[in-house]
DNA sequence: TAAGATTGATGTTTCAATCTTT
DNA sequence: AAAGATTGAAACATCAATCTTA
């Protein structure tokens, strides 16, 4: 359990805002632990059925949301959290592998336009089963109703994270 | 928000197992996203203070735990979710920078004992205030003690991903 | 044969610098 | 100067093969 508990911590002071850190310490590592065991499990997954990483399907998905007109990479990178430079390769990788295409603006002489190809579309369509298989089985199928309500409430008090 | 939900998705079955299938998945998609920003949030302010990543710190926690006898390797990996050939090279850049030092079993003459030294409990403690403020600003602040007992509670069920 | 651990080759991420257009 | 995007070099991660001892 618990993946770091800091043994140093200084022996609880009376400040009002470190009263229960100990609990939110322990509640952190776990919460990071959980989340990279799950994100390997289901990257597992998808290896495992001859299938690229979850980067990929999250690019896909967001433009095959973005329709014909396609996505500025700028645009993507706000979807995801991707660095710029890291963005770039990405596309570099997918567009080499067919999935999706590339071409100058032509509103924006700085940008590019990003589209989804039809062997793009038949992958994503490849990749959802098998990804919504490992959902289930590390994921969903251990948590009601009930736990899904709490815990999105939860992470919706995380989200702002850049702040401040 | 959804990092990826799934337009794909079919039409919703009678299936009882996946009556609340959406849900799930906006959940999980909620879960990734989070933690991975928590964790970029983090890492960037143990960065900006000019201190090793996360991973530095878990290793040596574990390691000054263990005391003068140190840890196998293989004992380490249990803890931290890391595998043998990943490991093996971060005790490499560990010891190259002189805050673990390894040397040969004496039981078992296959393995190793990896042990912390003065200059890494030194280390751990400058990384730690650095670490516990960030904790506080992007996680514990935001949350209260209700949350955490919810939070801690859910991410117990699901903890023994490898199962099944 | 399996467990503990490492390594060469390859792929990916990161940093810092760069280039073009706004 | 700032925004959009890329790139060389360096750091790190991954795969598959290897080595040693149990």
């Amino acid at each position: 359990m618990h993946l770091h508990r800091p043994e140093y911590m200084p022996r609880m002071t009376r400040d009002p805002g470190t009263l229960s850190s100990e609990a939110a310490v322990d509640a952190w590592a776990q919460m990071l632990r959980v989340s990279q065991a799950l994100l390997d499990a289901v990257e597992g997954d998808l290896k495992a059925a001859g299938l690229p990483p979850l980067v990929w399907y999250d690019a896909l998905l967001e433009l095959r949301r973005a329709g014909p007109e396609g996505l500025r990479p700028v645009a993507l990178q706000g979807q995801m959290l991707l660095a710029q430079y890291n963005l770039s390769r990405l596309l570099a990788r997918l567009e080499l592998e067919g999935v999706v295409v590339r071409r100058p603006s032509s509103e924006d002489g700085r940008g590019q336009v990003v589209s989804i190809t039809d062997s793009g579309r038949d992958l994503i369509q490849r990749m959802w089963p098998v990804y919504r298989d490992a959902i289930a089985r590390h994921f969903s199928r251990r948590l009601d109703a009930d736990d899904l309500t709490q815990l999105s409430a939860i992470l919706g008090k995380l989200t702002h994270v850049a702040d401040r």
